[in-house]
Parts: structure tokens; C-alpha cells; sequence
DNA sequence: ATGCCCGGAACGTCCGGA
């Protein structure tokens, strides 16, 4: 089972990428954020042709988050529960074929000491309270997003000179911790190479992108139970390299559904 | 110190992004 992840800063805008990078990657689950139209004017039938259905958590102009599935999705929040006043649409949970998975749009925060800040740690504080409630079912589940976090400084081609930005916060990185800490597993950190950088986002200014000027700030995480079935991950770079691409790259993970499943 | 490059709303040029 293939799930992958991908910030495409506007569906509309971004809808012949993503439909090439449907068919090219062919994930099982995908998780999208900043899709930035509501429900009734997401491109459902041409995703539809590919062969998903799809669940959308909308907005106009800002934020809205989707799960796109070959197999039936069935929704569970569209909202953070107990954050259900927040107007942002961040967040929506389902379950697809036995899996619980999220897609998430962590808010950006910038720039710091300011009200926008203080809605990031919050908003991540309240998704870390949902984390604890989703550990005790001892489901297997997978979040997926642009968390707006880079964990550490080799997650940043510039640690000193992003030092006082909100991904790059000590706070934030706290925030995020304290996800990991109640037994997350980060898919690219539990594979391949820990020294190879592997950024997820480019700013689209200054040449970031051909010089690798990137941030590591979109993740899988995985529960206990979903880890156990952790085959392989990356960042998929290709379509970061494509004409209108969005700002960020997708990232995948494959989960084992044999073996796992019979053990159940 | 600010803009750089984008998308969206909208037709000015600003906001938000990260």
C-alpha cells in the first residue's frame, strides 16, 4: 500500500501535475493540502477518471485538505476535533481499506511573536492532545502533511539564516517532538540514509530550487502499529522539476499488507 | 532592511505562503 503526500499549492492551478503525477506515482492514498477551493469546485471527475474517489476538506483562496483513494474512503473528522470552531480547513481523517489515515496543513506561523504564531502552537498542541487519543485505540494510522515544521537543523539548507523563522523555531520543533515523542515514526527517518538530505520544500524565489536551497517540513508519520509495516519512503523529487510546479514535492511510504495482516 | 516567485482575488496591488 503505497501513501503519499503532497502540498500542490492549488489544485486548480497544479491540476495537469497532479493528474500526471497520479498516474506516474499511482499511490494507493494521497494526501493533499492547500488545495484552496471548497468541495463543490474540486476537479473530482477528472481524479475520478484516474480511478479515486476522494474525500475534501474545503477552503477558498487559502488551505483545504483532501485523501484521495482507490479503495472506498470513509471520513471520520473534517476538523481537529475540539478545534472544530477553527474556520481553517487543516485537517480531515479517514479510514481507507482498515488503514486510519490525515491529511494535514499544519498553519505556517510566520512571523513569530505575533497571533499567527501563537495559532501554530496551538494548532499543533491540539493535534498533539488528537495523537494521544488516536495512540490509546492502538489503531495503525498515518499522518501525512506539510507539518510547517523542520525537525532539526540538517532538515534546512540554512539553519542560522532560518533560525528565527516559525518552521525553524525551537517552540515549533518542541511542538513537534512532543508528536513524535507519544511514538511516531518519521518514514524517512526510519529509512534509507539519515545524512542524506532530503528537503520536501523549495521557495520558488532567489534559484532555490536548482541549487537544493530546500526545507525538509512535509511528513509521514506513522503509529507503532503502521511502522511495523514500513517497507520504504522518499521524496519524490520529479515533479518538483516540472513546469508550474508547486513549491513543495511529494512524499511516499510503502506499508506491507500481507504479512501484517495475516498476523492480525 | 526588503524583494526575489507564485496563486488568488481582481484589475490596484495586496495578502499569504515558507
Amino acid at each position: 500500500m503505497k501513501i503519499a503526500t503532497w502540498n500542490v499549492n492549488s489544485v486548480k492551478a497544479r491540476l495537469p501535475q497532479v493528474l500526471a503525477w497520479l498516474r506516474e506515482a499511482a499511490p494507493d492514498v494521497a494526501l493533499l493540502q492547500e488545495i484552496k477551493v471548497t468541495a463543490d469546485h474540486f476537479p473530482s471527475m477528472e481524479i475520478g477518471d484516474l480511478g479515486y474517489n476522494v474525500a475534501i476538506c474545503g477552503q477558498r483562496t487559502y488551505n483545504g485538505v483532501a485523501i484521495l483513494a482507490k479503495r472506498p474512503i470513509d471520513v471520520l473528522f473534517d476538523s481537529l476535533p475540539d478545534n472544530d470552531a477553527d474556520p481553517q480547513a487543516r485537517y480531515i481523517e479517514a479510514i481507507v481499506d482498515g488503514l486510519r489515515v490525515a491529511s494535514i496543513y499544519a498553519p505556517n506561523g510566520n512571523p513569530i511573536g505575533t497571533e499567527k504564531f501563537a495559532y501554530k502552537l496551538g494548532w499543533l498542541a491540539c493535534l498533539g492532545r488528537h495523537v494521544t487519543a488516536l495512540r490509546a485505540s492502538e489503531d495503525a494510522f498515518v499522518l501525512g502533511g506539510d507539518f510547517n515544521v523542520a525537525p532539526c537543523d540538517d532538515d534546512v539548507y540554512d539553519p542560522v539564516g532560518w533560525q528565527d523563522d516559525a518552521l525553524c523555531r525551537p517552540e515549533s520543533r518542541a511542538a513537534f517532538r512532543r508528536l513524535m515523542h507519544q511514538g511516531l515514526v518519521d518514514a524517512l527517518g526510519a529509512t534509507g540514509s539519515h545524512h542524506r538530505r532530503r528537503y520536501t520544500w523549495w521557495d520558488y524565489r532567489g534559484g532555490a530550487w536548482p541549487a537544493d536551497h530546500g526545507l525538509r517540513i512535509d511528513h509521514l508519520l506513522l503509529s507503532p502499529e503502521a511502522a511495523d509495516r514500513l517497507v520504504d519512503a522518499d521524496v519524490d523529487r520529479g515533479p518538483r522539476d516540472w513546469e508550474k510546479a508547486s513549491d513543495h514535492a511529494p512524499v511516499w511510504c510503502i506499508l506491507d499488507d500481507g504479512a501484517s495482516q495475516a498476523k492480525r
